[in-house]
DNA sequence: CGAAATTAGTTACATATGAAACTATATTCT
DNA sequence: AGAATATAGTTTCATATGTAACTAATTTCG
């Protein structure tokens, strides 16, 4: 009976966690860097400016959801949005726990000029792609999405 | 002349960078959660076990290079595993700066122990997808690495 | 050879992050 | 009604992470 001396080989490079973590990473900061450099704002602050500017009068909770950011990192930074003039809080009539919150002037301001910057660098990324294949990673990247984490729902 | 109301629009859960950090936030950290919870290690800890098994006398330097991680990253990570018994520093002959590092044989017994079941993992993962598919997927993202950081090559 | 510049790796410090505790309000249930 | 439970959001605390500074050894080059 053989000892089996090399049991199982793992090449990390094409393990799919490992290359979609260093693929996302590498694509993040790219990204990142730019929303910082040129306004100051993090991943996260940007997140939540889209989606308020999508859905004006959003709650934090929902912000959550629909970032799938937890609650303390919407909490820090819709502070940080509130405190650089670009978010406001209106507190909710019906139930006083929650916020209504809504982009300032100011805010709707440099979202609008965020966005082309935002697209611009996707389309560089994409661009790389034809539309079929975009497409089809679009397609893939849900099936994975969804043997990841059936329960919750990502998109 | 309109006045541009809404000039572009940007939904987060079309846009590509945001997709890719979801999803592989999501596959990492079903990953992360299995190695910390079986085995104590962090997923830094383990891609350095992972590419010292797979080139005994390999240096923090090489491992930082092959798994994306900064020197500080691995420098922590070889610390760790040294205290934990799964990894040897040996002075290089050639260049005392360096450390020809290798798996101790509790290190390698674990690592043994590891590879099926990361591996499992992963089957379940990219099981939703056909071969075909995984093909396609991996000929995808790395088309997409490409265009992220040219300059470095990530596989 | 020997000073200057490079490289391997670690340490220190400042910031980011997540889990759990907490406050305030709302809802449920008897 | 009012006690028990749940929800929205913030704060606290402990840990993780990245940048920069540092040490030690090596290579380069006048």
């Amino acid at each position: 009976m053989p000892q089996s001396p090399h049991p199982a080989p793992l090449r990390l490079a094409t393990f799919l966690p490992f290359r979609l973590s260093v693929l996302s990473n590498a694509v993040s900061q790219r990204i990142a860097e730019l929303y910082d450099r040129e306004f100051g704002l993090s991943i996260w602050q940007w997140r939540v400016m889209a989606v308020t500017a999508d859905t004006p009068g959003i709650s934090a909770t929902e912000i959550g959801q629909r970032t799938q950011m937890d609650k303390v990192a919407v909490s820090r930074a819709v502070a940080g949005l509130i405190e650089m003039g670009y978010l406001e809080r209106r507190p909710s009539t019906d139930d006083a726990r929650r916020s209504n919150l809504v982009l300032t002037p100011a805010g709707l301001g440099i979202y609008e000029l965020i966005v082309p910057l935002a697209l611009a660098e996707e389309a560089q990324l994409v661009t790389a792609l034809s539309d079929k294949e975009q497409a089809e990673l679009a397609r893939l990247m849900g099936k994975l999405a969804k043997a990841a984490s059936p329960e919750r729902d990502l998109w």
